[in-house]
DNA sequence: TTTAACTATGCGCATATAAGCATATTAACA
DNA sequence: TGTTAATATGCTTATATGCGCATAGTTAAA
């Protein structure tokens, strides 16, 4: 029960929903990007993800300077399964949500076209 | 995506987990014998059932003294549906949950078999 | 080795939540 | 109509949560 208490805890917030569908719908996704399309702070993206983390429902690799988050699949985790799909049909026509993967989607390619020709002053991912 | 978070929120207090389960397991049970079965005071009881009711989770009916909560089954509410199903599923085994049950069941043999006869001071149920 | 970029975390504040006590409300019965 | 049983609710206190600011840790590049 108690571990059921922590995946709702960790699903009652509408941030965490927001993170949880946008990897959900992008795969693996840096901190600093998921920062940007979700117009959130840096403190904000990264303790709500952990949140995320310590229920079990997301993991998280490093590649060199960034932490890339991305749901976590392992079937051994049974319930987590069961409850992330419940979710990602709940929100399947979220329009805030929408939004989110939609500007992730324009900084994915902006980075493709390399960063350093745009002025974006942050490390380009090579 | 409001709606998510609130009834994920009314799910992540273990006091409401049981609830639900209790209701599952047991269909309409009245509020005082909740009390009795899961050892909670009327306060703790009468709020976390109004948490859960504000979901959309559970529905009450009065009958004379008594309000009966049981889970709402209304199909068109199809989201509360799913997550019901998967947390009955979770909890299925838990022990706090399955000494809930018990001590319900031996309170509606008791209530059955009738109260007075027993010295019980509340009113039965005729 | 210094610097810069990315991410995590300690601290503090504002707000939210849980639950006890006392009391209000509702329904039935004497 | 007054009383009693069952339930809900206002007030209060303790605890938990969300998040900003500042800073620390980690990695790679200069």
């Amino acid at each position: 029960m108690r571990k059921a208490v922590g995946i709702f805890k960790a699903l009652s917030d509408d941030t965490r929903l927001r993170l949880i569908k946008l990897l959900e719908s992008s795969g693996e996704v840096c901190v600093c990007d998921i920062m940007e399309a979700m117009s959130i702070s840096q403190t904000r993206a990264s303790r709500n993800l952990n949140i995320l983390k310590q229920a079990g429902l997301v993991v998280d690799r490093r590649d060199k300077h960034w932490i890339y988050y991305s749901l976590n699949k392992n079937t051994a985790e049974e319930c987590c399964g069961d409850v992330l799909k419940v979710l990602v049909k709940w929100l399947e026509t979220d329009e805030e949500i929408g939004n989110d993967r939609l500007r992730l989607s324009k900084i994915t390619r902006r980075e493709q076209a390399g960063r350093a020709e745009n002025g974006i002053k942050r490390q380009g991912k090579k």
